[in-house]
DNA sequence: TTGTACGCGTTATCAA
DNA sequence: TTGATAACGCGTACAA
């Protein structure tokens, strides 16, 4: 176990003050050559790294910045950090993951153990927008902050996908195919996306000169997509098409499909918000509306290292339009009536 | 701006000293009830988080741990990452993820750079295990290190998957079903589950009986599944079976199948090491052989942290057996011939 | 241009 | 049990 090397070493070493070595280091200040030289020649033969933990203290700065989402197991999610982390170590920070799973109190935690690490920035995607007062008196949280997909709180810059338009492409692409009854599952309202994707709906509808029917549309907890789907399908007036608002709904979705002996896109039409592995490998391949997650987590951080920069700057809101990219799961309704009759 | 509250503001307000204060903090030493009590109600109102960067400078340790591996977007390194990171954080360690993308130079910043932040540990999966000379040299590799399926450096700690034993798996239930032509479609050799499954290939074969052709095995690059297979698949003794060392193969490789007009399991054989999302949902679902990444990321975790209590322990190595599991891709080789021969 | 010395926020030692 | 104070490694104002 070698004892750490310091500053000190480095001077005592090169046969400096310290305070020349810290110039050195870090280029602030005129040092003679020869003394820089020596300087740096002696630091890559000891081995000298800065303790990041001493210049933070010093600086109070930590050039670190957390990253909260609900969990990087998430295909999307694991893009988006690595968009921002490519960034932000371009530009010189490290980051902080961690994941809240959804959960309040882990949020909590994290937000608390991340308020200790004195981040100098944070990218988060709430696991609820409605009740942010929490947060607002969670200490650590006047930090710079970009909320990714939810309604943050006040201080904070939004990076947000335009679901309603997404769900207006959609809309429009279905019923240009004739569809007349078009359902949508999605997750709890209690979340940006949601409601995002309901008010899109309801407006792309009356556009269309189509009805709103409360009861095609289902916004509830995640992961009970199976149950949503099979109530929605086995209703003698179902939608002919649905759009699945959250790719982590799309496994569900197609068991429950299967599970009526559905056959996609002859009996229903599907189309995902939110492209995945899935969508692309199913049989028919789904029809997405899809956004870039790695380019959002680009986004973020650039949008994060702004305000940092200039912390007094207005809040900025940063609006991603999603992509319709069309592949097999939507059949015109007219060919999938004549399909059905003829069963 | 609210200025940072520091451990003498509770001192102060509170009206007693700041060790009495860090004596509240850290539950250690005595302090009366009262005082305890008063110094408790005073870090709430004011809102004292510890700040982590002078806890480390003054304890020399940072309570943080380094994860690097190639690149988080794969989903069973997402996998063996959060496993990890919980172990972790139930520990009181906060976790910095770094990713290498099989580049070594990225590698070597990410190592540096976590140097810096005076990591208590590591746990790293190298991307090359035959060349970690440059790794010996670079500062802060006297971190407590568990490396994870590498043959890593002398110092570290190995949890490595029994590739030779799943192959082994592998082996034995083709022979059973009847093929005596089995192909291996693996990684580069210079990491070790390459090198492990060969040997494990090398081992099984002579057990059953069957002879080592190396042209049935394939021991390139990453992401060239697609060529590898084609090669293979194409000539006319070609193998029966293919057993594909990687999970990340899998898509090239059913590609490449679908492109010679082959089906599995009716003309082909295949079984893959290392389960995946497509390995589940291809139709047939592809049999594997398989390890739990998640339980895995815990075992790195709680490896590296008996390390860092016990340093001077002796070098351990954990070897994790995989498990086979039969889906749908593989045939018994009379029922190929028959339909092979039928076409 | 260079060196000295102080302070960042914390923990730990030592006296009281 | 408590308080005063030294140290941790570094950056920087100030003096030389």
């Amino acid at each position: 176990m070698t004892r750490k090397v310091t500053i000190r070493d480095v001077a005592r070493r090169a046969g400096v003050s310290v305070g020349t070595a810290s110039r050195v280091i870090n280029g602030s200040g005129n040092v003679a050559a020869e003394l820089r030289q020596s300087v740096e020649r002696t630091i890559i033969e000891i081995g000298f790294q800065p303790n990041s933990a001493a210049q933070s203290i010093r600086s109070g700065t930590s050039r670190t910045i957390g990253l909260l989402v609900s969990d990087i197991r998430t295909l999307r999610l694991a893009h988006l950090v690595r968009g921002a982390q490519t960034e932000l170590e371009r530009a010189g920070y490290g980051v902080f993951i961690a994941c809240h799973e959804n959960d309040r109190e882990r949020e909590a935690q994290a937000l608390q153990f991340l308020s200790r690490r004195r981040i100098d920035g944070l990218i988060h995607s709430n696991c609820n927008d409605r009740e942010t007062e929490g947060d607002a008196t969670a200490p650590g949280m006047a930090v710079p902050t970009v909320v990714y997909d939810r309604d943050g709180p006040e201080h904070a810059d939004l990076v947000q996908i335009a679901h309603d338009a997404g769900i207006r492409q959609a809309v429009e692409y279905l019923a240009g195919l004739g569809h007349r009854r078009i359902g949508l599952i999605t997750g709890p309202g209690f979340m940006y996306p949601a409601r995002s994707r309901i008010e899109g709906l309801r407006a792309a509808l009356s556009d269309a000169g189509l009805p709103f029917e409360p009861r095609n549309v289902s916004a509830t907890s995640f992961g009970e997509a199976f149950v949503d789907v099979s109530n929605m399908i086995t209703r003698p007036d179902r939608p002919s098409a649905i759009i699945l608002g959250g790719a982590s709904m799309l496994g569900g979705a197609l068991r429950a499909i299967r599970a009526q002996r559905l056959e996609i896109p002859r009996d229903l039409s599907l189309v995902a918000a939110g492209d995945s592995e899935l969508a692309q490998l199913a049989t028919p391949a789904i029809t997405v509306v899809r956004w870039d997650m790695e380019e959002i987590g680009r986004a973020c951080a650039t949008a994060l290292l702004s305000r940092i920069k200039t912390p007094d700057a207005p809040r900025r809101r940063l609006l991603v339009d999603p992509e319709l990219v069309v592949r097999g799961s939507c059949a015109a309704l007219a060919a999938n009536l004549r399909a059905a009759a003829a069963e």
